[in-house]
RNA sequence: GCCCCCGUAGCUCAGCGGAUAGAGCAGCUGCCUUCUAAGCAGUUGGCCGCAGGUUCGAAUCCUGCCGGGGGCGCCA
């Protein structure tokens, strides 16, 4: 018996309730019940506390509502118990072979245990790190990396269609330093105060040249342009196989510069003068809004006639919504926060609803400390942390894992010499563990001769398996609500509650016959037992993009 | 001046309207004569920043204050 199932079966008691009379409720039987797992055991397998939340709707004493609905539950197959608790909770207990046929779902369904329809007919657009392709991604991307990844994988499990977009902000200043401060390099000039410093701008002056030995012969102009264009090209290429490193793929790299090429920030334009939000002032052209909340209204053409930045975000906004993505999400920086009133406006005044089209989750930065100091990172100065550095001293799976065990809006403090020193002080290697010993225990059945055979789910009676089980049937209602929230960390707090709760059981509960010891029932279903575990702990890290190792 | 985030165990942090507030690490004590001891069991450790309010019930929601971090004033 799923939780899904017995949150219907209260529901349906509710209404059977209201059927016979025993209660009344004028705002009408609720269509989903919230269904918990109590922290005390002693509160049985799960509880509810709609008795208490419907208390004054039905004009009853909540222990009293309870009791009502109570009778009703202990009809039902599968339910073995019920008890009314405290201030009027509805104890739950499953029988034992109810829910031991929770295994049986989950082998069966396999790699899509997990898989929900919550979201299912809604397109995101998930926008996370889109970097300036002015240089290496560093440890302030990582998180996004991680984080937008993780993200998208959890928002597509609760059935939406989703995309993972990088903007590259391939247009603007930035740039023209950075093709200002490799043509310096080149020419064995000192690159300007304002100019890029780091190393590997002196690589890719070498590399460049090395490549086109004319490039130097240029005129000036043509020269800051190839440079620049070169390195451009170089320097993103270099981002996406930091990228690709780091098992963090997109599905669209879109470029600032088509924008404009294309004539998608003029057409992005007209949209919003046909909502009637854009106004002429000071030789500028303006956005209102202030109409929807902002502080000010926004600049979108200067008085010298160039379009500002935002003219591009909006037009971006609006392609987006064009190409049919009904949700927008921008992963956003702290050092961002700022952006999120006049782009929620943005989306109000493109007629769109702020609340629905468009979310902009802030996400604190990252402090990383080595060696008990606090590292600066300054792109300019050359002194950060690359994520090929950070990824080659701790490794994907541990740094995409303590990425994202943390909410993105909590600040992070990442210590470098620990999560470079691969030992058991991250929860990765917890969970990856349990993975590696369910594993071993499938492996060493198979060398037995021993199958899965056919599951008598009463023998999963042990308090151990029970607790298991139960957890397992958590994990579909863990994914959707890590989906609804955008929040991917849920998965990962799950899945270590999960691993020590297998543990646990593993401690206790043999699995595999002793010695000579002839394969009984009771093997043969808790092996369901753990192959079932090794599926939710395998789904569970894969949406995180994790490795589920089989031997550690 | 205005705005955002955060103050929970020695440390890093979960929990965000429910029943005795949790985990990892750090400390102490046990457990490998058969499935991975990267594990398990036990134990030590908390005015959930402070003060009010909302209600059956607040670490969780609201207001004010204190402390820490970050941002904003036609810049990308």
């Amino acid at each position: 018996m799923t939780p899904e199932q017995l949150s219907n079966a209260v529901r349906d008691a509710l209404g059977a309730a209201v059927e016979a009379g025993e209660i009344t409720l004028p705002g009408g039987v609720p269509d989903h019940v919230l269904i918990e797992r109590p922290r005390n055991p002693e509160h049985g397998d799960y509880a509810t506390n709609v008795a208490m939340r419907l208390a004054k709707q039905a004009g009853t004493a909540p222990r009293e509502l309870a009791e009502r609905l109570a009778h009703r539950l202990r009809e039902v197959s599968g339910v073995e118990r019920v008890d009314v608790a405290g201030p009027g909770f509805l104890n739950i207990t499953v029988a034992a072979g109810a829910q031991g046929e929770l295994a049986r779902s989950i082998v069966v369904a396999a790699e899509s245990y997990g898989r929900t329809n919550t979201l299912a007919g809604t397109r995101v657009n998930v926008e996370f790190i889109s970097a300036n392709p002015t240089g290496p991604l560093h440890l302030g991307h990582v998180r996004w990396a991680a984080v937008g990844d993780a993200m998208a994988r959890v928002v597509e499990a609760a059935g939406a269609d989703v995309a993972r977009e990088f903007y590259i902000n391939d247009r603007g200043s930035q740039m023209d330093k950075f093709g200002t401060s490799i043509m310096a390099r080149a020419q064995g000039k000192d690159v300007p105060e304002d100019g890029y410093h780091g190393a590997y701008i002196a690589e890719l002056a070498r590399a460049i040249v090395a490549d086109r030995p004319e490039i130097l012969d240029l005129p000036e102009d043509e020269q800051l342009a190839a440079f620049r264009e070169e390195g451009y090209r170089l320097q993103l290429a270099e981002q996406q196989s930091q990228l690709d490193e780091f098992r963090t793929h997109f599905d669209v790299w879109f470029s600032e510069r088509t924008l404009h090429e294309s004539g998608q920030v003029e057409h992005g334009l007209d949209v919003l003068r046909k909502q009637g939000h854009v106004f002429d002032a000071d030789g500028a052209l303006w956005m209102r809004t202030t109409d929807f909340g902002d502080d000010k209204d926004r600049v979108l053409i200067k008085q010298d006639g160039t379009y500002t930045y935002f003219a591009s975000d909006t037009a971006y906004y609006v392609n987006k919504r064009e190409r049919g993505f009904d949700v927008c999400v921008y992963l956003l920086g702290a050092d961002h926060h700022g952006y999120v009133g006049r782009l929620k406006a943005m989306a109000a005044c493109a007629g769109d609803d702020p609340d629905r089209n468009i979310e902009i989750p802030i996400g604190q930065l990252v402090k990383i400390v080595r060696d008990g100091q606090e590292m600066r990172l300054s792109k300019r100065a050359g002194t950060m942390l690359t994520l090929g550095e950070v990824v080659e001293a701790a490794g994907v799976d541990a740094l995409r894992y303590t990425l994202c065990r943390y909410p993105a809006d909590s600040p992070l403090t990442l210590d470098v010499n620990q999560i470079t020193r691969q030992t058991s002080d991250n929860p990765v290697f917890y969970v990856q563990y349990a993975h590696a010993r369910l594993s071993s225990i499938l492996r060493n059945a198979a060398e037995l001769g021993i199958e899965l055979g056919e599951l008598q789910p009463e023998l999963l009676n042990h308090e151990r398996e029970s607790l298991l089980l139960a957890a397992l049937g958590e994990f579909p209602r863990i994914v959707a609500t890590a989906a609804e929230y955008r929040q991917p960390h849920r998965v990962a707090r799950y899945l270590e509650d999960t691993a020590s709760t297998f543990h646990r059981f593993y401690d206790v509960c043999r699995v595999l016959p002793m010695g000579d010891e002839p394969a009984a029932d009771i093997h043969r279903a808790r092996l369901w037992l753990v192959e079932a575990t090794r599926t939710v702990i395998a789904n569970g890290l894969r949406l995180l993009g994790v490795a589920a190792p089989e031997r550690m």
